[in-house]
DNA sequence: AAGTGGTCTAGACCACTAA
DNA sequence: TAGTGGTCTAGACCACTTA
């Protein structure tokens, strides 16, 4: 949340030209005001909240500042909006979340520790079942396969696993991912258009067991990622997490 | 993404009243077009973009217009706006997902399938630590605790353990949780203010392997979730999820 | 001091949809 | 057909930041 503008120190005292209304004149202090109607009870989930016209002439601002308001809490799921219909407060809550995914060396530093990254491999390779689905690839299509460890403080914070399609991909080297991650790479060799993202749990084993410093079969925590240039994914990433990891969300 | 308003038919054709430049009306195509820019290399990561007076004279709309397509693909983290300095390409991309985490009866309903809900526990309860320090309760506070099975099509989807304060919450009977979830009796009970999420992989162990139907040890994904009502955390819930559960994100 | 984005306003037209 | 939200416009003032 910003700092209100000062202008708003004003609107917080009540003008009453019409027995009363309060002014809102910015669309936070709208919203806030909405938000304190539903979360009161006043208006209770399911019902129907004043029009636009109604809210502007009563908070005293302009339909566009209200219509902002209601728009930011129609995007969080907060109320759901319909022409001709009007407002609802939403039945079902929180149902949509944002999820923070730093880069790792961002993550890590920002957490006070120190970033380290060593790659465990690098080679050329025909992808496994999953790599080909994701990445849209025959069986005999040779991917490049990339393993890295992340470190934080010198622990193991991830291992990962990149599966790039070097057709659709400038050349690259294996000298390239000793001094830094794929998806630093990624980022600066091509401008990226999409990406999807699958989290899971499942059990560590052979090297992830081993980078990771955990007993075979401990639980981890997966993030798969596949990233698009234009129409085509050009990488398919697999980040493992030791159990302690959490993705944390709040709203 | 919505359909485009046929008014948005006529931009497509430039009309050049001033050299060339096309009309975009509609913060969609603006945003469009800047994305275009971005992803065709034009406009590279860390550089700077023209002002919101330039593109709006550019492209032939109102400065709020331009406003509002950067103010969206800033919030999606596609650049970065500060006052004096400009608009930036962001250079590391995709930071920012939003993860839509629907109601387990809505999730499994989606799917084509049947929805059960069971109900495999009720007790009044000291917390454990973690319940403790989530609902922010002492280790003598005595909670509700309600344990419960989800069913896609009879078959376990997901187990559930659910912590109630009984000091911050309507009274309530085993009766009311045999008869339905009780995130679908909190939302109905309370208007809630604010949740927080933890994601993480940890090993099936008694109760939930059984619920499951897995062996113990095996890896489940947990979903913990906080919810407040005005300043007060009224529950804190735990979601287990057997392996071959993904929460799928998409942008 | 000056230039950038952030927001408000008043009015307008349009798209969607229930009645 | 009428009522609701969705958006655009042109102008204005302000907040924040660098110089």
């Amino acid at each position: 949340m910003t700092r209100l503008p000062d202008r708003f120190a004003h609107s917080l005292r009540p003008t009453a030209p019409d027995g009363g209304a309060r002014r809102l004149n910015t669309w936070q202090s709208v919203r806030a005001e909405v938000l304190r109607r539903i979360r009161s009870g006043e208006w209770a989930p399911g019902a129907l909240i004043p029009t636009e016209h109604e809210l502007a002439a009563e908070l005293g601002c302009a339909r566009a500042t209200v219509n902002r308001a209601l728009r930011e809490l129609a995007e969080n799921g907060v109320v759901e909006r319909r022409r001709k219909v009007g407002t609802r407060v939403t039945t079902s809550p929180a149902q949509r979340t944002t999820l923070e995914m730093p880069s790792l060396r961002s993550e890590i530093e920002a957490s006070g520790a120190e970033y380290g990254y060593k790659l465990t491999g690098f080679a050329l390779s025909v992808p496994t079942d999953t790599a080909m689905r994701a990445l849209q690839v025959g069986p005999r299509d040779e991917m490049i396969l990339v393993k890295a460890q992340h470190l934080a403080n010198g622990r193991a914070h991830c291992w990962e696993t990149i599966w790039l399609n070097p057709r659709n991909l400038p050349a690259v080297s294996r000298e390239v991912f000793e001094e830094q991650p794929a998806h630093e790479w990624l980022a600066r060799a091509l401008p990226l258009t999409r990406s999807r993202l699958a989290i899971m749990a499942e059990a560590a084993s052979g090297d992830c067991a081993l980078y990771l410093g955990i007993p075979d079969g401990t639980p981890v925590l997966a993030i798969e990622r596949v990233i698009w240039h234009e129409a085509m994914p050009v990488s398919f990433a697999r980040q493992l997490y030791p159990p302690r990891h959490r993705l944390i969300s709040e709203d």
